[in-house]
DNA sequence: GATGAATGAGTGTTCATTCAT
DNA sequence: TATGAATGAACACTCATTCAT
């Protein structure tokens, strides 16, 4: 069943990217990252790979192509785990599985993937695009199931929590595979320790 | 102890607000938050509150000006929250308060409190502000205190849940008092839980 | 009748133009009919009065609304025209006295005129907008009426040959007096003599 | 006399334009009349014919060369009515042979052609291209000849009426041959009846 | 307290054009 | 023949800010 969706779900994006895209994307999300979408220009993004504001704009037709390439980069990567966790038998397995690779993915990628939830420019963007909000349905559905309210809740603090808590002052030092372990021991005592 | 940083802490901001000013603040606050600090212009300000551009810098004499007076509304009720835990005779105690409060604190004002961890802009203003900072270092001694490094992962964990879980979409239309609940117990469970 | 209709028409515009406003548009209307609306930027615009593009912006919002307002400036006369037309009693005497002023009108003002008729901008503004559309159905109304086709060909033969004529490299040097004498007199021709 | 001049006139163009070179000149033409020129770009050019930009550059090595290529295929026209009138042997004949002539070229191609009195940039190129001058030299010098003041202005205006009237909105939807008799009619009673 | 006018530097985007392939 | 990549200059427009009134 939950297989089944996975089976048809649109992949999130048109194709693979050209060696002079991926440039600008990566160049793109370090810059969204430091300086917010909005405060991050065209130019700058152009100096930071050496090339002029229109060869940028020869790879893509606007601004909001390349923030939309920027998170398609990122949420391929989450597009992958949860068709890994859709295949999984029972519901709690899927929540499961699918949260422990969201530790990973948001641990190894820390900085990045804050973005995808913090910028305004970036929750609209995703609010609007269709194959965005099918991926975060997809998302929902594995967390809450058929949950209880307890449940549906919990889940969603602990995806949030995941996401915002890599990249927080107080661990940004931290070693990843210390992070990483503590991570995932949280996630498994809070999701399935039932609550008194 | 902690009482005695409480009486030398400095206060965040100058004086109070004129109710100008405030119309201003309250103004800007919104505009920052759905369109993020670089997305939003004066301009925007000044019409959300029927007056001209240069009535504004009449009140504030820079925009980040106007960030600060936002940020500093916001944080001086988390100094308030942070000075009563402080007098706190037990470190545990000290936090459970603190906690207690902020999970208040996050639930009533919602939308807005997001806004102080998410913006680039206002990220990097608390990180060059020295009164932010001061606050931030009493808020992060209490959370965390002379602890090793699993306790800091808890502490960031906890400070990251609670201000991106009251955003969460799953959880947006949540009643105050429900969500208050659910935050609270995942704290304790954080907390209380030892981990192995 | 035709004067009933002159007392609910509406004007054209919504002011008087400030006299910075009519600075702009005075060296705007020369550019346009020099370089074309396309081919005028708001640099040259700027420019010619000698001050900042941005200021220019403090008068106009856009461009078209300078566009709009150059129109406005010159139909306003139009429309006065028109509308003591209107005030005639007969069908005949009100056409006579449209062309006569019109006549006079367009070889007074020469090359700009032109630029309401041929440039392809101004074209499609005016098709566009309301208050320009309702002038021309009544200029058209007083110069065919509920005519048959030759009388249709006939009005846009007058029309045309008014606003080409004037322009003309072959008259362009042409007094003025002789010049109006000339089209009065094309006028009274096509107008008087019979059809077969 | 006439005739004389004709034969050693100096034809408009370089040569026959190949298919791929016509394809854009119709292309070109076609959004010239709409946009205007200025307002017409390359881009859009080659969009319309479904080619890249640099295919047309291969074709017409400035935008400028396309804009004369326009001109010259609808100028050749003319070039050919104007030899033909410069055979008659009375002036009078001349000018009627032409005017009836161009009543059907500008008839035939309507819209088409008012590009080429309207269009600023159009008008200055005209004005600077010599092959272009000596055309309408013949053309004015035929319309003109040792003719008094006052046929000469008719001329002028009958030329320039009978191009601005073929796409007046009045006419806009007449049947072409309904239109060309008229003009027809109203050329022959304005240029050869007597004026009293 | 507030306004209108102005500015210099920037925004995202498009321009005509070139050139290696 | 045609393309894709690139460029410098320009485009319309907005920015935060200043200042005389």
């Amino acid at each position: 069943m939950t297989s089944a969706a996975a089976v048809t779900a649109p992949r999130l994006t048109s194709g693979p990217l050209t060696p002079a895209q991926q440039r600008i994307i990566t160049a793109a999300h370090g810059l969204f990252a430091d300086h917010g979408i909005s405060g991050t220009s065209l130019q700058m993004i152009a100096d930071a790979i050496g090339v002029t504001k229109a060869a940028v704009y020869h790879q893509f037709k606007t601004k909001e192509e390349i923030v939309l390439a920027t998170a398609s980069a990122e949420l391929r990567i989450l597009e992958d785990a949860v068709t890994a966790a859709e295949t999984e038998p029972s519901p709690d397995r899927g929540r499961e599985v699918l949260l422990t690779q969201v530790v990973d993915i948001a641990v190894a990628r820390r900085r990045r993937a804050t973005l995808l939830q913090s910028d305004p420019v970036m929750v609209r963007l995703l609010a609007e695009h269709e194959p965005f909000r099918q991926l975060m349905d997809r998302v929902y559905s594995l967390l809450v199931g058929d949950a209880d309210g307890d449940t549906r809740i919990q889940a969603a603090m602990l995806a949030s929590a995941i996401g915002a808590a890599v990249v927080h002052p107080l661990v940004i030092d931290l070693d990843d595979d210390v992070l990483r372990a503590q991570l995932l021991s949280f996630v498994q005592r809070l999701l399935l320790v039932p609550h008194r």
